[in-house]
DNA sequence: TCTGGGGTCCTAGGACCC
DNA sequence: TCTGGGGTCCTAGGACCC
């Protein structure tokens, strides 16, 4: 989808539930409200980390990725429940078919946030009350906080979304840069984490100004092309569009699990892969898509990941296939130290659809390039005489006449 | 007895071709 | 008589985000 611009700009929305988990959580079971809750993947097992808390959890010190011992040694009355998905891709949905209502330009970006480009949208009402009245009912409806980010483009409406949580509205426009953007450390900027953040503290850039004001040169140096693109966005330069179809085009599906305890046992690992691989194939089809591409990963028990991959001939997407060259990859990377993680990948995706079209097209080329040298040797006989040629596609090894468009489809053509 | 699982994008080196 | 430069593909790893 295209969309027309009036001159004076875009009006961007990033739209981000707070707490989206745990939100619903308690939307669903309103006694959870006003209690420290966290959400955390496997509970019972050792290796459990917290995926999203709330508010009350969250003034406590827990924090997203912390292991569930430490959360609960900060806040002892924590209450921690495993993640049900089915109630959050519910929720989500409901969420989002909110702001589909408002504009068609709706770009999700995951279960809980998304973009909306209302540009075009005044007779619904100016921005605020259009961001206030989704607010509401989201809130009404579906009992759940979201913030809301108000910018003409999408990096400042994400950052925007932010700054005022839960249930916040923040507008941000180029002039507020200034004031509300630039003096924030450089590490709170989307696109700068730690690793980033470290380089430029190095060189003396600690806030978003120091960036603005950095030497364009020096950027590139330390990080190389994203150096020029995050000091653009930092100015308010953002040109990407909301695209709705942006989540069609998936370019890789993958599995992958931590084991209980580190092993070595090959019965043990052959189970896991299949496991994955199943997994794999099984979102492979529902998406209606096939991949190219095989990639092992393997987490040894000091964290060290490594990955190995398989570019292949031909599209995939049965169990049985990807198991088989995830297994071979193990095969031939793995050195025998114990492994803590196993995932299966598989990536350089295409519809299904696609493939069948170009097959199509293929053996279609295919026939019409046969017929054409059928006729080439057609000709080539009379004009050489029978013999020369055998099963309409074999030279006699002492024939002399050959053109190169022979020579490079039969050398093709015996591949 | 610290750090899950789902992704995207970018970089860099080697192979290979022209 | 010993070697340029560009382009593409493949592979592996790293950074970042939710």
């Amino acid at each position: 989808m295209s969309k027309w611009y009036p001159k004076k700009g875009r009006v961007i929305f990033h739209v981000d539930m707070n707490s989206f988990y745990a939100s619903v959580e308690a939307a669903y079971d309103p006694s959870l409200k006003g209690k420290p809750l966290a959400i955390a993947g496997n509970p019972e097992e050792r290796r459990g980390i917290i995926v999203t808390s709330s508010y009350e959890a969250r003034a406590k010190g827990v924090k997203t990725t912390m292991p569930i011992w430490e959360a609960k040694r900060l806040c002892p009355n924590l209450i921690i429940m495993r993640p049900n998905f089915e109630r959050y891709r519910k929720a989500s949905s409901e969420m989002f078919k909110m702001l589909a209502e408002i504009t068609p330009y709706v770009q999700p970006v995951s279960i809980d946030e998304g973009y909306m480009d209302i540009t075009g949208c005044e007779a619904l009402g100016a921005p605020l009350e259009i961001a206030n009245r989704l607010q509401q009912r989201i809130h009404d409806e579906l009992d759940l906080p979201c913030s809301i980010g108000i910018a003409p483009n999408k990096f400042l409406a994400k950052m925007a979304s932010d700054m005022k949580k839960p249930m916040g509205i923040t507008v941000l426009r180029l002039r507020d840069l200034p004031m509300k953007l630039w003096p924030l450390p450089i590490g709170e900027m989307y696109g700068i984490g730690a690793k980033t953040a470290e380089k430029l503290n190095k060189v003396d850039i600690t806030t978003i100004h120091d960036l603005v004001e950095a030497d364009i040169y020096l950027l590139k140096r330390i990080l190389g092309i994203n150096g020029e693109r995050l000091q653009n966005r930092a100015k308010g330069i953002d040109t990407r569009s909301v695209d709705p179809d942006a989540i069609y085009d998936f370019k890789s599906i993958g599995n992958s699990q931590t084991l209980p305890e580190d092993t070595t046992d090959d019965l043990v690992i052959k189970q896991l892969l299949r496991k994955l691989s199943r997994k794999v194939s099984e979102r492979l089809k529902r998406k209606e898509v096939v991949g190219q591409n095989v990639q092992l990963m393997i987490r040894f028990h000091d964290r060290k990941t490594i990955t190995r991959s398989k570019k292949l001939s031909t599209y995939i997407d049965e169990d049985d296939t990807i198991f088989n060259y995830a297994y071979a990859l193990l095969d031939q990377h793995w050195n025998g130290t114990p492994i803590r993680l196993l995932g299966v990948t598989v990536q350089d995706l295409q519809e299904k659809k696609a493939i069948a079209q170009q097959l199509n097209l293929f053996t279609y080329e295919h026939e019409a390039k046969k017929e054409k040298l059928y006729e080439t040797m057609e000709q080539l006989t009379e004009k050489y005489g029978a013999k020369t040629f055998k099963n309409g596609h074999q030279l006699e090894d002492n024939s002399q006449p050959r053109t190169s468009f022979q020579k490079d489809y039969l050398d093709d053509y015996r591949k």
